[in-house]
DNA sequence: ACGATGATGAAC
DNA sequence: TTCATCATCGTA
């Protein structure tokens, strides 16, 4: 079958909002006991940095976002509000605080619901993506031009002020439903 | 519109 | 050790 590429780390360990962008129509794949999911990726946000006051590095390493400090490529999985486990990808050099939060999935809409859907927790945190963790994420082939996704201001970083209207979430736009 | 629910990090 | 906050979601 056409590609099936497995995205390694040089494919992250480049500019975080430059790894959001192109994380579109990419696919997610979770192995488990139970089973191999492949899903679509459809929304994400970019972190980027120090300066980025929405970004947990923001105030610098902690134990929480030590991840975000690490190597590209690796999982970032944290706990918000108490119940519901988020899952970024870090990005950039070693030191340089940055990931992706994947927002949403092909038929799983929400940070939170795709986590508990994929049985993602604190488990996969700081662990490489790649095979050897059940989770990683493919080049299965589809090509996304600039036409067929937007660029909106992230969701739930009002506190972060000027910040919080960069437009560092990128969401596919709907599958166009008109035949011909 | 609001409560759930608990880890995190900063202040004391 | 205490306390406000939180990259959300389900129910109303």
């Amino acid at each position: 079958m056409p590609g099936r590429i497995l995205l390694k780390p040089d494919f992250f360990n480049r500019p975080t909002v430059a790894v959001a962008r192109d994380l579109l129509g990419k696919f997610l794949v979770r192995e488990t006991g139970a089973g191999r999911t492949a899903l679509m990726i459809r929304e994400v946000e970019a972190y980027d940095g120090f300066g980025d006051r929405a970004s947990h590095a923001h105030r610098g390493m902690t134990e929480r976002n030590a991840p975000m400090f690490g190597p590209a490529g690796h999982w970032y999985v944290y706990l918000v509000y108490g119940m519901h486990w988020m899952l970024n990808v870090t990005t950039g050099p070693v030191g340089y605080p940055a990931a992706v939060l994947i927002r949403r999935l092909e038929g799983l809409d929400g940070p939170a619901r795709l986590t508990r859907s994929l049985d993602i927790d604190r488990r996969s945190d700081g662990r490489p993506s790649g095979k050897a963790s059940g989770l990683w994420i493919e080049d299965r082939g589809v090509d996304i031009r600039p036409s067929q996704y937007r660029r909106l201001p992230r969701v739930g970083v009002d506190y972060a002020g000027e910040w919080a209207k960069k437009p560092y979430r990128f969401v596919l736009r709907s599958p166009d439903r008109k035949r011909k």
